[in-house]
DNA sequence: CCTATAGTGGACCACACGGTCCACTACACG
DNA sequence: CGTGTAGTGGACCGTGTGGTCCACTATAGG
């Protein structure tokens, strides 16, 4: 047999993801990639295949690792208010540490949808599904267990809110503006 | 005396924003402005010296000319939620007509910010001026001409959902959508 | 030992990038 | 006519880009 591989893939993909992340698409080079990885470039291609693959792969972990996680904030216990209470926590918590990387998906749309088209549909797609899953999570608490239409709006206000929210992290506005921003859209609730 | 300018620089730096606005600076290149002015890289470079000075000037564009338009939008006639009203539906005006740009400072923010600390410091700033731009329209009606702190509240989530709303204008999102989440957010002032 | 794979270093590719320079042709005015 | 400026076309530069290829050294199992 071959001898084994001495990295380890997912660790190699959260360094790429989190380059992409950072800088976006076009302000991450191959260079960068391999210092990010610390790895040399033939084992990148090898591994994931070329540029464009590896920010795909970065913006699927972002759906299933990152994503999941922040759902799962919001499936916690608690009524409505509580859990997204706990999940603007979760989400400032980065900008706080001194993390102003924003959010993924928002970040995609805005440097690659424009000119890749599985780019736009996945951020759409990404965008539509955090509108559902708010709307799951009000069902839990009146009133918007029964009333589907004050669910709806609501559901729209904290979704636009929490991807404003999203840009101003990435904007370097202060963390108390961010802080009231996020105590702001909870009381809405 | 000598041959007088031909082209219109007022004109030519429009289209620099444009191209600047729809691909970003990363993926807006020379051959780029070339194409969207219709002037030689010798003239552009003559007039407007480097690239970096051109994304500049088509920021500095964006702060007084589309900001003070919006800006405008909001100082008409009406109570705060009629201005509002109207204004959302000059924003949104552009995704109905196809035109998916969005908010040149959000996207700055998201593809300059973190290369560029006057970018970011600019985007910072002009987002620190929307929310003040937006307490001081709230301040005209009921309640929040004597509420200080509901005023503030309701900037806030004025401001965030504005924003979330341009990434969503940027990400895709049907103008369906944009116009329930439009409609929504007026309904809470 | 043999073979298959992992990983490195470096050469190399074509191309695009931002940017400069120069020669040349307009075209205004004095 | 002379001069100064506008504008074009093209050569050119150094650098970086994404990407490939090759030679070489490990290191596993049969």
């Amino acid at each position: 047999m071959a001898r084994p591989r001495e990295f380890d893939p997912d660790k190699a993909l959260k360094d790429i993801q989190k380059a992409f992340w950072m800088n976006g698409y076009h302000g991450t080079s191959m260079h960068d990639l391999e210092d990010a990885t610390g790895l040399r470039k033939q084992s990148l291609y090898r591994e994931f295949g070329n540029k464009d693959s590896m920010y795909d792969r970065a913006m699927e972990l972002y759906m299933t690792r990152d994503v999941a996680e922040l759902a799962g904030v919001l499936q916690g216990p608690g009524d409505a208010r509580t859990r997204f209470r706990h999940f603007l926590d979760v989400v400032l918590d980065a900008p706080r540490r001194g993390d102003r990387s924003g959010c993924f998906l928002c970040n995609s749309a805005i440097d690659r949808a424009h000119e890749d088209a599985a780019t736009a549909e996945s951020a759409r797609a990404g965008i539509d599904g955090t509108l559902a899953l708010f709307e799951q999570v009000l069902s839990a608490s009146p009133p918007y267990d029964t009333d589907i239409e004050s669910r709806r709006a609501e559901a729209r206000v904290l979704v636009s809110g929490y991807l404003g929210l999203r840009v101003m992290i990435r904007a370097s506005t202060p963390t108390a503006t961010l802080d009231a921003i996020a105590d702001t859209l909870v009381s809405t609730i």
